[in-house]
DNA sequence: AAATTTACCAACCGCCATCAC
DNA sequence: TGTGATGGCGGTTGGTAAATT
């Protein structure tokens, strides 16, 4: 396997997406979905590989996504959910509307795990790291991949609404069914039988929201579009594309706007 | 003011899972 | 059933802005 076939052609580019790149692709796919990654940058007349373009669209372009700083709340909820399912970016991504595994993980390398050292917590089992000093499996329990990863004995949390600070209304409930959610506050972890790696994985998330399934398809149909029309013409060269999108699809109304006010 | 270090983040890489043939 | 193509995910890298010396 290993690398994507695509990436083996010919003149692709490479490196961070100019603004003539983006607008392509968002032009493209506002008009006609993405369908199959492989074929957008033909369709799209992109140097890119498909994989590139659906990197790019996901982390970047999408409309729906948020940026900006994390609120404490989701800092919060990205502890929780980090103590729940490890380093499973993407099942964290999806209780957080707007934010991308990618900009999760990269929070999360740069910031969270340095606070949470700094309280004396380890961050990768959310134990205190008087209890994890030695090194033992400290990064096996994260790893989500792993197969020694499979968390621990089950416990629920409650996530009521978690997300309102900014105008968010997500989750009204999330409950999770994990194996062992370790302690989050230092001194206050009274389970500590971490290991138990054959525990079953029983993971279960409900969430009630429905704005954010992430489909091209569903903002299609709130802005039918309209977004190339609407958001390309005549506009700025130096306008940032992030805050382009944000700004002027956000602001439309509908369902998206709610989530957009910053 | 210049050099160096640190922090942040976009994007790439490689692997795995799934699907179609 | 086997194989290749593709999508998706997590880890890692590299560029750059900000902070520090």
């Amino acid at each position: 396997m290993g690398r994507h076939s695509c990436c083996y052609k010919q003149k692709l580019r490479k490196g961070l997406w100019s603004p003539e790149e983006d607008e392509k692709l968002v032009k493209h796919i506002a008009k006609y979905g993405h369908g199959c990654w492989s074929s957008v940058p033909k369709l799209a007349d992109l140097q890119r590989c498909g994989k590139s373009c659906r990197l790019r669209w996901i982390n970047y372009l999408r409309p729906d996504l948020k940026r900006g700083t994390f609120s404490q709340q989701e800092e919060k909820l990205i502890i929780e959910l980090h103590a729940a399912v490890g380093n499973r970016w993407s099942q964290i991504a999806a209780q957080l509307p707007g934010r991308t595994d990618n900009e999760i993980k990269n929070y999360w390398n740069s910031c969270i795990k340095k606070k949470l050292r700094q309280s004396g917590i380890d961050p990768s089992t959310h134990r205190p790291l008087s209890e994890v000093e030695g090194g033992d499996d400290k990064e096996a329990m994260a790893s989500g991949r792993s197969s020694t990863s499979a968390p621990p004995p089950s416990h629920t949390i409650e996530c009521t609404p978690l997300l309102q600070a900014n105008d968010v209304v997500v989750p009204s409930s999330i409950s999770i069914s994990v194996p062992d959610l370790r302690c989050l506050e230092a001194g206050s972890c009274s389970n500590t039988s971490a290991n138990s790696a054959n525990s079953s994985s029983e993971f279960e998330l409900q969430i009630s929201s429905s704005l954010f399934d992430g489909s091209i398809f569903q903002w299609l149909e709130l802005f039918p579009s309209k977004g190339a029309q609407h958001h390309f013409d005549g506009e700025p060269e130096d306008l940032k594309w992030s805050e382009y999108l944000n700004g002027t699809i956000g602001s439309d109304d509908g369902l998206l706007g709610e989530i957009k006010k910053e």
